[in-house]
RNA sequence: GCUGGUGUGGCGAAAUGGCAGACGCACGGGACUCAAAAUCCCGCGAGGGCAACUUCAUGUGGGUUCGACUCCCACCACCAGCACCA
């Protein structure tokens, strides 16, 4: 029989896959559950790319171990179709973004389908359709509900040539995106997600997942928690306190002046007559500023006196209030208190304001140069003189509570997240303003606030929706009178921050998910997806699950035990692939070339699964050619006469448990580069065997058998083939993976090295398991060892079971 | 600037502190063939030696250890994240 591998299979095995439903989820399956998820990726207008192949294919190879282990694995699929590309390509193409979209994602379905995914078609999800974005804006009512949704004046990135404004990621360089222009700040009234408010249980959860520790630490670090001190200044004639963050209050006594960010509250309340002109126009400045300018560590620094003085909380000193866009609302409590010896900041502005610079910290050590900003010794500090560092944090932060003036705090980095776009192409915010009641929740019982379909893509700084009086005139849902929507749509990363729970329940009219079914299959086994989410979809995703948890609608803390990266497959240039650079590879060329499998396995074998790198199909052919050889070991066992009846050999033996066990433990650590290469092994070990006058018949079809099983997650159309030519009519994915005898996995005889003083001297065969003893008494006997022993005195003899001995001698 | 990652043959890459370079590509040699392709076998880090062997070698320099690609310290190069964060 001929077990040649023809792409032809491909489409043969697909169709009779679905046909019988091999791959159809069974909720309620008493096997243990295995929630295996990738990333859903945007309906890109063009065809599958060979990063999808890499993101897709191989963890579909993994779950396919998974099930044939026994696990009950739910692998959905599904499109993440809400978002900017397809809006731009509406202002230019005038194809409206809903046709776009869905003609898209037809065409990604059905390259999808050729990827030979065990997915289950029916749990598909698209966050685009009514009923899915019906609950996103579920979740935005549950959090506004809870107080987590709230909505307040906060500058965005705006475009001034294409009159919009811009998401960060569009605005990345202090340049648009598409005009190159430079992009303003403006203030705008926008809705934010309180984030801030599970900083430190975000921190927490870190612990207690598998996830890669950069991750770890992309989070860690973004969340930015720092420990320090609250101190509050009195403003001389005024009632109100300027409270200033710090994480060295062991500084306090070397404070020469205070320095407010320029947005902050007190500075129009606090602004001398003399100094308002001065103020209100530095103000104008940097609000035209981009972040990245305005955060530049290069630029000099600028700012301006208020005219106010503040009071030192121990010193009672009358220092000056200036301020500086150095100092961010954002962070802390959007104020300063400035040691200029002892940060460089400070040190620069008062140089250039001529500021009085007190030194205060000296060093135990060395000679200092100011500014000085390592911890150290007090002096020039009154009663805090001769402290450490430490003991002074402590110390004045005690003096500071007594009088109520400070106390010990904690900041995080994180900022609330910003929900609201200025897009048409998202899921409306849900709710109401109305001239009596103000802001009004639009009642779940009127869920989905529907996207209209005629609107204008004109960029004009304004969502699309405002321009649309059908969208926008409405009435109030508490006094029915007139009312204007909410004409922002949201992020779509809230539409991603939840779609693992929907997967599991995507059909559900009456709620987003029904706990009973979550309950059962959360947490997310296996997570797969790339590491540039790491403080973005990966952050605002546990955010979301911990707020749901609060309200009692999941039970877990972590939505994602365990994370993956993969890495980036690059162009043959070594450049990230683009079509600028013309580096691009069409996964498409390869599959109709070599079939979906070759292609598959080239992608396991050649390339590290976390690392990537440039491509290159220089070994694609090799891959071929692996097909051939696995055939012709299908091809030569089915001629095998049954009645053969030689004795085992234990060669085989040992290399098929020892197959087994590394490509079940490789597989398991998505290395499949190396768990193929242990496949190419036992190719060339079984060819030998068969290629021997006496054969066992029952022990190579268990070799051959179990060989099949252990290819098949890699090669899934194929092994379905050569399974159902051996005369099988069930799936080989119903087979259970092969198992191995620990004991079994080594031969009788091993190679062991001997050493003296490290170097290796001599390799020899010794029967396995041989004791310490004997294989310290074979070494010294052994010719060439004695070579380099004689004369010396033996010191010590270090042996290791079936690997080496090392001899010490001087 | 801070934090982290990476660095191994001509190439893609392997190595729980225990025989560096598995597996594969490319290359060289051989068998089969009239010949070529395909296939099979052998070789393949560098130097020395007819050979048995031997010296050097995992970015650089130190250290720990009987033994280091692996652990520690310093440095160099590249990559990534954060960055006027008080």
């Amino acid at each position: 029989m001929n077990f040649n591998y023809d792409k032809s299979i491909d489409d043969k095995w697909r169709a009779l896959w679905e046909q019988r439903q091999t791959y159809k989820f069974d909720k309620n399956s008493s096997k243990p559950k295995y929630y295996l998820l990738e990333m859903f990726s945007y309906p890109s207008g063009s065809k599958l790319h060979l990063g999808h192949w890499w993101n897709y294919s191989l963890p579909d190879s993994f779950g396919r171990m998974k099930r044939m282990q026994g696990y009950n694995v739910f692998q959905p699929v599904g499109f993440d179709a809400f978002g900017l590309p397809a809006e731009n390509y509406a202002i230019k193409t005038g194809i409206h973004p809903k046709d776009s979209t869905a003609q898209n994602i037809k065409t990604m379905e059905e390259q999808l389908r050729q990827l030979g995914a065990t997915y289950d078609w029916d749990y598909e999800v698209k966050t685009n359709e009514e009923e899915y974005y019906k609950w996103t804006q579920w979740v935005f009512l549950k959090l506004y509900e809870k107080g987590l949704a709230y909505r307040k004046d906060a500058p965005v990135n705006y475009c001034p040539h294409c009159q919009t404004v811009l998401a960060n990621e569009q605005a990345s360089g202090g340049e648009c995106e598409r005009c190159h222009s430079k992009v303003e700040h403006k203030h705008l009234t926008q809705w934010f997600f309180k984030i801030t408010d599970y900083a430190e249980r975000l921190l927490e959860g870190l612990k207690t997942i598998d996830w890669p520790e950069k991750t770890k630490r992309i989070q860690t670090n973004w969340i930015g928690k720092n420990t320090g001190a609250k101190v509050r200044f009195n403003i001389l004639g005024h009632d109100e306190k300027i409270e200033v963050f710090t994480t060295r209050v062991d500084t306090l006594m070397g404070v020469t002046y205070v320095v407010l960010a320029p947005e902050n509250s007190l500075v129009d309340k606090i602004t001398t007559q003399e100094q308002k002109d001065a103020v209100s126009s530095y103000r104008e400045k940097v609000l035209h500023l981009s972040e990245i300018d305005r955060t530049s560590t290069v630029r000099e620094k600028t700012g301006v006196f208020t005219g106010a003085y503040a009071i030192h909380p121990l010193t009672g000193e009358k220092v000056p209030v200036y301020i500086s866009d150095y100092v961010l609302e954002s962070y802390g409590t959007g104020a300063v208190m400035a040691v200029p010896a002892h940060d460089e900041r400070d040190y620069e502005f008062a140089k250039k304001f001529n500021l009085e610079i007190k030194m205060v910290i000296n060093s135990k050590d060395k000679e200092v140069t100011l500014p000085f900003t390592e911890s150290g010794i007090l002096v020039n500090s009154g009663e805090f003189n001769g402290l450490s560092s430490s003991d002074a944090k402590k110390a004045i932060v005690k003096k500071l509570e007594s009088i109520g003036m400070g106390e010990m705090t904690t900041t995080y980095r994180l900022r609330d997240w910003l929900i609201s776009r200025q897009r048409y192409w998202g899921a409306p915010i849900p709710v109401v303003y109305c001239d009596k009641c103000g802001i009004v929740p639009v009642p779940e019982s009127e869920l989905p606030v529907k996207l209209p379909y005629n609107v204008d893509f004109k960029p004009t700084g304004k969502s699309p929706l405002y321009y649309c009086d059908e969208f926008v005139n409405t009435t109030c849902p508490k006094c029915h009178k007139k009312a204007r929507r909410e004409t922002d749509t949201l992020d779509t990363f809230v539409c991603s921050s939840w779609y693992y729970l929907r997967y599991l329940d995507p059909h559900n009219s009456k709620m987003p998910f029904d706990k009973k079914i979550t309950d059962k299959f959360m947490p997310v086994d296996k997570y797969v997806g790339g590491v540039e989410h790491a403080a973005m979809h990966l952050l605002y995703a546990r955010f979301i699950y911990k707020a749901l948890k609060d309200m009692g609608y999941v039970s877990g803390e972590e939505p994602f035990k365990s994370l993956i990266h993969q890495g980036t497959i690059l162009g043959a240039d070594g450049q990230k692939m683009s079509k600028s650079l013309g580096n691009t590879v069409s996964a498409d060329e390869y599959v109709a070339k070599f079939g979906s499998d070759v292609f598959r396995t080239y992608l396991g074998f050649g390339f590290s699964y976390t690392e990537g790198g440039p491509w290159s199909d220089d070994g694609i052919l090799a891959i071929n050619k692996f097909f051939q050889k696995i055939a012709k070991v299908f091809e030569n066992f089915s001629n095998l006469e049954k009645n053969s009846n030689d004795e085992i050999e234990e060669d085989l033996e040992v290399w098929l448990h020892k197959t087994i066990k590394s490509v079940t433990q490789d597989m398991e650590n998505f290395q499949f580069n190396t768990s193929i290469a242990r496949l190419m092994e036992l190719t060339t070990q079984i060819s030998k065997y068969q290629a021997k006058p006496k054969r066992n018949y029952e022990q190579e079809k268990h070799a051959v058998y179990c060989y099949a099983k252990l290819l098949a997650p890699i090669m899934p159309h194929y092994m379905e083939d050569v399974w159902q030519k051996l005369g099988h009519e069930t799936s080989i994915f119903d087979e259970k993976w092969p198992t191995f005898d620990e004991a079994k996995t080594m031969a009788k005889s091993v190679e062991i090295a001997i050493q003296v003083n490290g170097q290796i001297r001599a390799r020899i065969n010794i029967p396995a398991d041989t004791s310490d003893e004997d294989m310290k008494k074979i070494a010294l006997e052994n010719e060439n060892v004695t070579k380099y022993t004689s004369g010396k005195q033996i010191k010590k003899v270090i042996c290791i079971k079936n690997r080496l001995v090392n001899i010490v001698a001087v």
